[in-house]
DNA sequence: TTGTGTGGTTTCCAATGGGTACCAGCTGCG
DNA sequence: CGCAGCTGGTACCCATTGGAAACCACACAA
């Protein structure tokens, strides 16, 4: 949205190694793939089924914690806090508690967040897609190594 | 790249739970936030960082193991190798295996692998235009937290 | 009084992931 | 000749992570 390619202040001279070989397009932008940039830690933190399940479910609607829960199949209690906590760190979600009856806490989506939905379900959409081309793949596979071994 | 979003045979009858109230978009393509479903089964796969990371390096040139190991920063050969095979049986990257001096094997994105590279793609662009206000966001947080705990 | 529902935290244990060593097979160097 | 070295892994072991379940505080309801 905005341009940053060359205005951010520090930490691109970090993640930015002095090569001089501007070979690939990504590479001016801070190098994702070095495990301490910090782009690629925040992708390491988004790319993960948790966060990108509840974004998706936050994006259609302000969820409380026990929804959440009830929502998506085979979270744990722990993992759904934990998440929640770090989505909420990141700028990503909003906790708003109401001083009920017991404590209300709903979760809505923030302004920030709302570009990384889109990823989210882009991704959500090309699984809905194409899963019955990777099922397939995967039966090929597994018969391609069952009779690989005898 | 082609035309698939509405030719697929019969794996919506399976994943649209017989409720009859389309109360949402998606769910009329299954549900994605059950454990059981196949799409979100597919979804955990690739909603994971060390999947998303290959398949961007692999969006833009082949590469072998051994490079792969060398890009992706933090990445152990047990994780590369345990991921390339799951990308492999999957049906989203290619390994090819040249019988050359020292074996060579070069992973390469397969034709249904291109579809999800470009959900992997907007999410490490999201990543990097919106670092800068998501370590603000992580250091407003904090902020808040130590001044609430004194 | 005991139970319910809320939004968690804590505790413990199993599963997952990572580090390291090792392997096979041939090359080339000393 | 013999041995290190490069490749793409696998096997083993331990550290970290994730999950199940218990606990908590609080108010109300039966």
């Amino acid at each position: 949205m905005q341009e940053r390619t060359d205005t951010i202040p520090g930490h691109l001279a970090v993640t930015l190694a002095p090569r001089g070989d501007g070979r690939r397009a990504h590479d001016r932008r801070g190098n994702a793939y070095a495990a301490e940039c910090p782009t690629r830690q925040l992708l390491d933190r988004i790319a993960d089924k948790w966060s990108v399940l509840i974004l998706l479910l936050l994006g259609e609607e302000d969820l409380r914690f026990s929804e959440l829960k009830r929502r998506i199949g085979g979270i744990s209690q722990k993992m759904l806090a934990q998440t929640l906590r770090a989505l909420e760190r990141d700028g990503l979600v909003l906790r708003a508690v109401e001083p009920t009856v017991p404590v209300t806490v709903t979760y809505s989506i923030a302004p920030l967040g709302r570009g990384l939905m889109a990823a989210c379900r882009s991704m959500l959409e090309w699984a809905e897609t194409c899963m019955v081309e990777v099922a397939a793949a995967q039966r090929a596979y597994d018969l391609r190594r069952e009779t690989a071994e005898s």
